[in-house]
RNA sequence: GGGCCUGUAGCUUAGCCAGGUAGAGCGACGGACUUUUAAUCCGUUGGCCGGGGGUUCAAAUCCCCUCAGGCCCGCCA
């Protein structure tokens, strides 16, 4: 059983209706990590849906949380919102600094590119944003229950996190005058206000019920489950250990009356070669960076054939074009109807499952029930190749339909396609291994291919490329035929041309490559070749 | 110190929480095709399931111990 299905099938002992929570700070440029955290989510979403539960996604945006320093992204101007929430903190411009009269809050900033992210994978949310809960009072009641059980509070954290609270903690963090969390001691709970005085000596009093404060992390994660009525939350392995919040939260509330909700714990995604992500150091590759580079689905499949708790290296290099491979070929051998018959072993018979539950569950359509051909009949790799040596869109398009993989018009998905593939090998990670150079110098190891009997194949080739039609198949005529003529082995010619055009052994389609450059640049590599014989 | 995760073929791994003959893919090797080139198709190879012990008619799977690797424990997914 695939690891969403298992847990919608733990989560069918508790109930019939589910919500499902992610929860994220939006303190900087959001990553793959948090795709994975929503990707996760949704899949265990479809997997309850599909076996007949009500299950919905929540993503919670914590934007009463406070901005805790200037991240290296950020300008010394945001020195100044240090310990501010972020809904009330303006955007960053390009240059780090504050854009004060902007119409959207620092939260939303980078939030809204994360959006779209999500929405290319196909995932269906609902958003809660966390500082209007607070503006309706959702929060009310808990703060209300955590403030009358303090001491029952400050137990469970001690006892629990094994860190002890300062004397004059409170479970409540009030916002000052400045705007700030930060430099506030509590002196009361008059219900409904708590009262304090700020660095300065000047007291005030928060409303509970407002967003006039907030409540501590570890306080504020329970509140959410309880009022919202979270059933299942995945989190980062972080909040996982033992001791951590969600060990405190799980405790904590019981004081609100509900039940934790079912844990999913995952682990992180690491880049390859590097360390973890995080949105504070500068090792990140964003949503929109690895969106512009791979396919949804192909995304979506990195999270549906990893179990939440092993950890993912995210590779951009050439073992995207591997896994992408892998996908493709699942689906390409894909028979629905065909299960594995009665004999067939139990594991078998569980891989089979496994296997189709990635597939449906890489779908960026939830309910889509056939797949979409495009994804079957022009693989990845053969899309790197094209990209590489067609420029104009539309001569993709013509090569595409000329070999049959294309009968009509691009569809969106396969033109989105096309675009992602194209940034990928602009980008930095395409491999170089899969590059296609065209030589403009004979290489040592291309002058070791070929000897003085290969010169008159070389030569009429070299006449035939002047005459011939610049089109693949002509040129492609040409250079068989003229190999079989003089005895040469097919296989050999091709490998001395290649090692002459491309500097290697091997490669796509020679003629394809041959038609899309300059015939005089054919000719001229030719003719060094020719010349280094003489 | 506390805790989590992982260890299955050369590589990536499925199967483990419901114990019942170890499944893939890649690679390698062999073959087919021979206007044939990071191609396609077919086949072969390859595993004391990290190690030890226990429970059981039966253990990759459950329990205990152990070794190795990765990670978390202010905030972070």
């Amino acid at each position: 059983m695939h690891w969403a299905e298992r847990t919608a099938v733990n989560l069918a002992h508790r109930g019939d209706t589910h919500l499902i929570a992610a929860g994220i700070t939006p303190s900087g440029e959001f990553h793959i990590g948090h795709i994975r955290e929503i990707l996760t989510c949704d899949m265990i979403v479809r997997a309850c849906n599909h076996s007949g539960l009500n299950a919905e996604l929540l993503f919670i945006v914590d934007s009463m949380d406070p901005l805790r320093k200037v991240y290296s992204f950020l300008s010394d101007d945001y020195e100044q919102f240090i310990g501010h929430p972020l809904y009330r903190i303006p955007p960053p411009d390009e240059q780090g600094k504050p854009i004060f009269d902007s119409d959207s809050s620092y939260a939303e900033h980078f939030l809204n590119p994360f959006l779209n992210a999500l929405s290319e994978l196909g995932v269906k949310l609902r958003i809660s944003w966390n500082h209007e809960e607070y503006e309706n009072g959702k929060f009310e009641n808990a703060t209300r229950l955590f403030l009358d059980n303090r001491e029952e509070v400050v137990r469970i954290l001690t006892d629990v996190s094994g860190r002890p609270l300062d004397e004059g903690w409170w479970p409540y963090s009030p916002i000052g005058y400045d705007g700030s969390f930060d430099g506030i001691s509590i002196t009361g709970w008059e219900d409904p206000f708590v009262t304090w005085i700020d660095s300065d000596g000047k007291i005030g009093k928060s409303h509970i019920g407002t967003d006039q404060g907030k409540l501590p992390w570890r306080l504020d994660w329970p509140a959410k489950w309880n009022f919202h009525g979270v059933t299942c939350e995945p989190f980062g392995k972080d909040h996982a250990a033992s001791g951590g919040s969600y060990s405190t939260g799980r405790l904590l509330v019981e004081i609100l009356g509900s039940k934790a909700p079912h844990p999913v714990p995952y682990e992180w995604i690491q880049l390859k070669g590097m360390g973890p992500m995080s949105s504070s150091a500068n090792i990140t590759v964003g949503p929109l960076e690895a969106l512009e580079i791979v396919p949804p689905e192909i995304l979506r499949y990195l999270i549906a054939r990893n179990k939440p708790n092993r950890h993912i290296e995210f590779d951009t290099g050439g073992s995207l074009l591997e896994m992408a491979d892998q996908y493709e070929r699942l689906l390409a051998t894909w028979k629905e109807d065909e299960m594995p018959d009665e004999n067939a072993t139990d594991r078998v018979k569980t891989a089979w499952e496994v296997d189709r539950a990635k597939i449906s569950l890489s779908q960026t359509e939830s309910d889509k029930e056939k797949l979409d051909p495009v994804a079957t009949n022009i693989s990845f790799r053969h899309l790197s190749m094209l990209a590489q040596i067609r420029s104009n869109d539309v001569d993709v398009w013509d090569s595409l339909q000329k070999s049959g993989l294309l009968d009509k018009q691009p569809s969106k998905s396969l033109k989105d396609r096309l675009r992602r593939m194209r940034n990928w090998i602009a980008s930095e990670h395409f491999p170089e291994e899969n590059k296609i150079i065209i030589q403009k110098e004979l290489s040592d190891e291309a002058r070791k291919s070929f000897n003085q009997g290969d010169l008159e194949y070389l030569t009429e080739l070299r006449d035939a490329y002047s005459n011939c039609e610049w089109n693949a198949s002509e040129i492609n005529n040409k250079i068989c035929n003229l190999a079989r003529k003089h005895g040469i082995f097919l296989r050999n010619a091709f490998v001395i041309l290649y090692q002459i055009h491309l500097g290697r052994p091997h490669g796509p389609r020679l003629a394809a490559v041959l038609a899309e450059i300059p015939r005089n640049d054919a000719i001229d590599a030719l003719d060094r070749a020719i010349n280094s014989l003489d």
